[in-house]
RNA sequence: GGCCCCAUCGUCUAGAGGCCUAGGACGCGGCCCUCUCAAGGCCGAAACGGGGAUUCGAAUUCCCCUGGGGCCA
């Protein structure tokens, strides 16, 4: 079985892809996976990576969400050799501002008869459209404008309509084939294939004809794109050969799943990037996991830096088959990511919890250094228990708060016990004495006052009297960081907590 | 409706006719470690959609069906 062979080309014709969002929303993870795509078989080869703007839906098309797209594909880390932002010599990158160019390409079809001016209306194509559902034989069309002389067209002009652009599609053309450097061969028949439209009658252009002009415009060389483009492919390849265009190489990835296995959309919730980023996730782990999904190396490795990725990505070895984006291993990676910055840029872990910690009103923000360096402090204790910044507080929310919530009934498990009592006092006395409020001189102090209890025993009444949590941190560091005062008034409002809780369930005496 | 694509554990996937008793990862369960949780170590449950055909032998090739997806303004 051949191993389809990916790319074979002239050395001396650099690679050059390109994503084209349309500026309709914020970006999806599913755009950013396809971009992330388009970005790595460029820098693969050692190719260039465009950015171009299709934007010719006006109606949902904003410049605030173009910059949005722009800001969040560079967050990522992303970066393009050509754009509607840093030019390029095959400006300009929106389409919006393409139109001559569609103009001057849809006429020069014209002249040479690949395409035609169609009059017929919405309604009267409806019409033919249910008559064919009607008696159960496909729907083509009709093919009416398609030999009218100048005077047919001169009479329809006359009745005041505008005409459509439509391609003529050579019907007698022998099978179109298409290789796919994902798919494989695809065949298509011309015979399967309507005549269809490339210019509406209000004079715009459609997706089809527009990428047409614009991928040969921009000189892309290979078109990496969904698999819901596919169809469209032998319509592209037969006006690419009607302008007697060289053809791109295409590659037709599969498309991303929302858990209930439906193409990923606004509807599945958080997905767009923007979202993940405000959430505390690292554009590196974002990354590495979006390689993740459609390829995957032979060895069976997971974790790649972006140079990596660069060096061994091929496109050969895509999948063709749908992928879920799976949010729980996207934790887990961001989990790995996490440490493995927190090694070499510990500010950047200390800078993504102390955000969410503003953000969410657990700081105020405006404390300064001191603020930051306690932060600082906590995270260093968390150790690999922080996978996302909101952990901080899944663990550690005693750390930012004195206002803790005790459980009547974990007090009564844990401390209303006159042993435990003790200990409590015990360690209490014995951290008042210690000079210096180190780790090491806390754990010395609480192995001292712990006996007749085993440590085993007094750490989890201990734990919870701090902190009023089960889970978290070693418990010599986080006393260490809570710092002696608060530590000392916690333990003794435990104390009194269960003294009255005892008063209040006490017999009447 | 016509045409096209896809199909391995819950999820991401390895798999190119015998290496498959179908491997790895996330998640899940158990045990160990341990002051708790997390991490780590060990163990476990968990998949080739169905049917034919080719072959000594099929997850792997071919056909049909089913299911999912897409295009046809």
């Amino acid at each position: 079985m051949p191993r389809r062979e990916a790319v074979c080309y002239a050395a001396a014709m650099a690679t050059r892809t390109r994503y084209a969002p349309s500026p309709s929303g914020f970006l999806h993870v599913g755009g950013a996976w396809m971009a992330f795509f388009n970005w790595l078989f460029a820098r693969h080869y050692r190719g260039e990576f465009v950015l171009r703007i299709e934007d010719t839906d006006r109606s949902r098309s904003t410049e605030a969400y173009e910059t949005s797209i722009l800001e969040d594909l560079r967050w990522l880390n992303l970066d393009w050799d050509e754009g509607p932002d840093v030019g390029g010599p095959y400006r300009p990158y929106r389409q919006t501002e393409r139109g001559e160019l569609y103009r001057q390409h849809a006429q020069a079809l014209v002249d040479r008869a690949a395409a035609y001016p169609c009059y017929c209306t919405q309604e009267e194509l409806d019409a033919e459209r249910a008559r064919a559902a009607a008696e159960r034989r496909p729907y083509r069309y009709s093919g009416r404008c398609r030999n009218f002389s100048a005077a047919d067209r001169a009479r329809m002009e006359g009745e005041g309509r505008r005409p459509a652009l439509r391609f003529r599609v050579p019907a007698e053309r022998p099978v179109i084939v298409v290789e796919d450097l994902v798919l494989g061969r695809v065949e298509f028949h011309p015979a399967d294939l309507d005549d269809f439209i490339i210019v509406r009658s209000d004079g715009t252009p459609l997706y089809n004809f527009a990428n047409v002009v614009d991928d040969h415009g921009m000189r892309i060389t290979h078109i990496v794109r969904g698999s819901e483009h596919l169809s469209n492919t032998p319509r592209q390849f037969l006006m690419y050969e009607a302008f007697a265009w060289e053809q791109p190489q295409v590659a037709h990835l599969p498309v991303l799943l929302g858990v209930d296995r439906k193409k990923l959309s606004k509807r599945h919730g958080d997905t767009s990037v923007r979202e993940y980023a405000a959430q505390g996730y690292l554009p590196e782990a974002l990354i590495n996991f979006f390689a993740l999904m459609g390829w995957y190396p032979e060895d069976g490795r997971e974790l790649f830096t972006v140079a990596e990725l660069v060096d061994r990505f091929r496109i050969e070895e895509m999948g063709k088959s749908g992928a879920v984006f799976d949010v729980q291993k996207l934790r887990w990676m961001n989990g790995v990511y996490m440490q493995e910055v927190y090694r070499r840029e510990p500010d950047r872990v200390v800078d993504l919890v102390a955000a969410y910690l503003t953000k969410h009103g657990v700081l105020d923000g405006a404390s300064g250094p001191a603020q930051r360096a306690y932060v600082a402090r906590v995270v260093g204790i968390m150790g690999d228990r922080l996978r996302l910044p909101e952990d901080v507080q899944t663990y550690g929310a005693f750390f930012f708060t004195d206002d803790l919530t005790y459980a009547d009934a974990d007090l009564r498990k844990y401390l209303d016990n006159d042993e435990v009592l003790g200990l409590l006092g015990r360690v209490a006395e014995a951290l008042t004495r210690v000079p210096q409020f180190t780790r090491e001189a806390v754990e010395q102090a609480i192995y001292a006052a712990v006996p007749p209890l085993t440590f085993k025993a007094a750490a989890r009444p201990l734990r919870y009297a701090i902190t009023a949590q089960h889970i978290g941190p070693g418990l010599f560091e986080l006393i260490e960081v809570l710092g002696r005062e608060r530590v000392l008034a916690r333990v003794l409002d435990a104390i009194s907590r269960v003294q009255s809780l005892r008063a209040s369930s006490a017999p009447p005496a």
